[in-house]
DNA sequence: CGGAGTTTTGATAGACCTCAATGACTGTGG
DNA sequence: CCACAGTCATTGAGGTCTATCAAAACTCCG
């Protein structure tokens, strides 16, 4: 029951029915969080770890003062907390953007079977990487894009990440989150990130209307947000 | 001669002295670098792992008008490159801020020691997962902090990591990096870093001259940043 | 039909940027 | 030893993007 996960880890390694067989032994058990809680909290040391397997989820630090800023979107087959593996303690939390639900996989029994099997250890080590890539382009869009290419950016990523998993088809997909969320990953307000959606909008580059996300001109985007397809590092790149 | 890298990797795992020997064993290659010059450029697909022996360098992108992001400052101790051992292409660049000497570890040995030996496998787990760590606090500092308090946050960053690797004393350090590159990595301008590095001195917190930096109130500076100097991941954490 | 959460709109303020020029400092060559 | 260029730091004036504060319109759901 982690297809998500399988499927996302196959996209670039090739697993054998048997490290296929033996993942999926150690995932039986699911956990579902309302949407609105936190998955994981700031100091936790879980001794699982979450592979989602439906829903979005946020990974997000606070601030003293109380704003926060969220530093990924979690879709199905996302790991939510790889990291305790090695680290002791979560330094961030992660937030339930809509009910979600993840396969519980055991620290210990997954550290094993890692360290038993290689593909499966370089599929994870390649999971990790390009998580990693997807931080590093996401610090360029808030370090030098201004608030319109920022968008477009966040909204061409994130197309690519639902395609890849079979979630998006013809440019549009489900995108259940608030502007208030969206600006909390994009460094704004939200009054600005409205104002500049509906420039978006007007400027027909994309249509955006019950959580349902439609590219209507993505070459005009992906030209406006500096989109690189290839950062995604898929198999082939 | 790759002893910063081994210094670093010793404080989080116990390494045996047959592991240190191992490493250092396919370490033997150093090559140094101008300042200025990229050691690593996007695209590439090298076929060696570079651990920075001295000096600094910058992991950095540069967008289609030409304006760069810096994601990182490297210092002694830190990997340019370690993801190629899985993904095949840079989708990134690493300059030379100073005359650089690295130690070339070939891709190759380096898989093979982290697949013989757990311990190294796990301390190189490790340095990544510090690695992404630093990367999300990087990102909360651009989405939500005002100039001051990202020069703070930075500040204190380096600080850390420089007393970490036995190169700061007493609150000071060198810091061989121009504003313009200072900029590049807050993601503002450096004429506005100018003036923010002048309010900072002024307000007593820090001594910044012929490229040396003392933090003055490191207390403040602290609490202006948000900086918790745990999420480094020491050891202990 | 409330009522909460979300989106939208308006007016104003402020942080940061842009352009441009001046200084300070360093190394180089004559 | 001085002139000169190059890099980097600094200063000024004016403009723009984004934030802030507040309120209204809309949507969804019990």
């Amino acid at each position: 029951m982690i297809i998500p996960l399988v499927a996302k880890l196959e996209t670039v390694a090739v697993l054998s029915a048997d490290d296929r067989q033996a993942l999926e032994a150690i995932g039986g058990n699911t956990r579902s969080f309302d949407k609105g809680r936190d998955i994981l909290s700031e100091g936790d040391a879980p001794t699982h770890v979450y592979a989602i397997l439906d829903g979005w989820a946020a990974r997000y630090k606070t601030l003293r003062d109380g704003t926060r800023q969220i530093i990924a979107f979690l879709i199905p087959g996302d790991l939510c907390d790889s990291e305790i593996t090695v680290l002791k303690k979560m330094d961030h939390s992660v937030l339930a953007l809509t009910p979600v639900t993840v396969a519980s996989l055991p620290r210990d029994a997954l550290m094993e079977l890692t360290r038993d099997r290689p593909k499966l250890a370089q599929a994870f080590w390649w999971a990790t990487l390009v998580d990693m890539a997807v931080l590093r382009a996401w610090l360029v869009n808030l370090g030098r894009r201004d608030a319109q290419a920022r968008i477009a950016h966040q909204v061409c990523e994130l197309h690519a990440r639902m395609k890849r998993i079979g979630l998006a088809r013809d440019g549009e997909f489900d995108l259940p989150i608030t502007q208030e969320q969206l600006s909390d990953a994009l460094g704004l307000t939200s009054v600005h990130v409205n104002r500049v959606l509906q420039r978006l909008r007007s400027e027909g580059m994309i249509r955006l209307q019950n959580r349902h996300l439609t590219l209507l001109d993505a070459e005009r985007l992906g030209a406006l947000a500096g989109f690189d397809p290839g950062y995604l590092h898929s198999a082939s790149s």
